[in-house]
DNA sequence: AATAAATGTTTGGCTACCCAAACTTTCTGT
DNA sequence: ACAGAAAGTTTGGGTAGCCAAACATTTATT
């Protein structure tokens, strides 16, 4: 399978992970969640809500009981919990580390956080643990990128090779005297 | 409208996206892009492609000349080079500084690319610029970075408040003495 | 020029997800 | 108990995108 077929096939959908994660905040909230709850909570109407719940009921990630309430199963918490996790770990590192405003940083949060693997999160959980844990190389950078920053946006060459004109893309190719790893 | 449905709501589709990329692709490779050439391309068939690369057309991301080649328009070119572009930070970003395996590096990028905001594909390419500059603070960041994960990755406490248990997460929360912005 | 091959388009069917509206079931108050 | 409200489901319609297969057109070969 081409790489780019590979966005059609995730654990879940973008939508079916919010009425997950719906359910979970209604029980937090209210104490419970019916079809309607759902179908209030994320602003669609009842007919949509309750097809894709009995669809997710299908597949086993919430349970209803006699009384029509819902709650997830064991898989459907797992998934809600990761993907809440990928999204405050992306808005945190958005918004607290790019300085990216933070609407917009909940935006593309939102946005990516049911598509990103565990893999990737893990990573950017370790990277984010390392920079906001006090450690003094970390705060030394982060003190400097956010200092030198505004010069940074400006740029039109190279800060390393010099080079101007092109696309500012080639200066993620590694430098002589960058970091190659 | 509520933030999670801003998920539909992106200039280009996934697969849009991937038709204008793969037309600049061909006209690099071959020369040219016909109908069938975009089909094989990217592993669809000729009729799929014709209706998505119509609609393309009709929303003026590309034109066709009398002999039916295809050519990306102004915007149709802005947009594909804005996602590759994103997809570039993005694999750069994962791949050599989180150290994520490259071939799941190139599948998350390739899920995101197209639905990141110019706004944080701008500030993650100042960020990765910083870090691969060459900056002596972003060397020794990133040495130490890579040098501590082996030890982080296994964390189950925080290495600031020392509290374990609780999920990971909860360390991202702004310590004390660690890093509030 | 005539046939064969390549190319392009249309049609009907599928999944996913939404809406509106009709309909059914269940709950609630008198 | 029974009417009306609330909750839940079904149906028909729309968008996006895919496939298969039939059909139409254009290009290439003999």
């Amino acid at each position: 399978m081409e790489i780019w077929k590979e966005f059609e096939h995730n654990e879940i959908t973008h939508s079916a992970a919010h009425y997950l994660m719906t359910i979970n905040k209604l029980i937090d909230d209210l104490g419970y969640a019916r079809v309607s709850d759902v179908a209030r909570s994320l602003s669609i109407t009842p007919g949509s809500a309750s097809i894709m719940l009995k669809s997710l009921k299908e597949k086993g990630f919430l349970v209803e009981d006699k009384n029509r309430f819902l709650r997830l199963s064991e898989p459907g918490d797992r998934l809600a919990h990761s993907i809440k996790s990928h999204r405050h770990i992306m808005i945190t590192f958005f918004r607290d580390v790019l300085h990216i405003n933070p609407e917009q940083a909940e935006i593309d949060a939102c946005k990516i956080e049911h598509l990103i693997s565990t893999e990737t999160g893990e990573h950017l959980l370790w990277f984010l643990q390392f920079l906001m844990c006090g450690d003094e190389h970390a705060k030394a950078f982060l003190e400097r990128y956010w200092a030198s920053k505004d010069k940074l946006c400006n740029l039109t060459s190279c800060p390393v090779c010099d080079k101007a004109g092109e696309c500012l893309l080639v200066q993620l190719e590694p430098h002589e005297d960058g970091l190659t790893d």
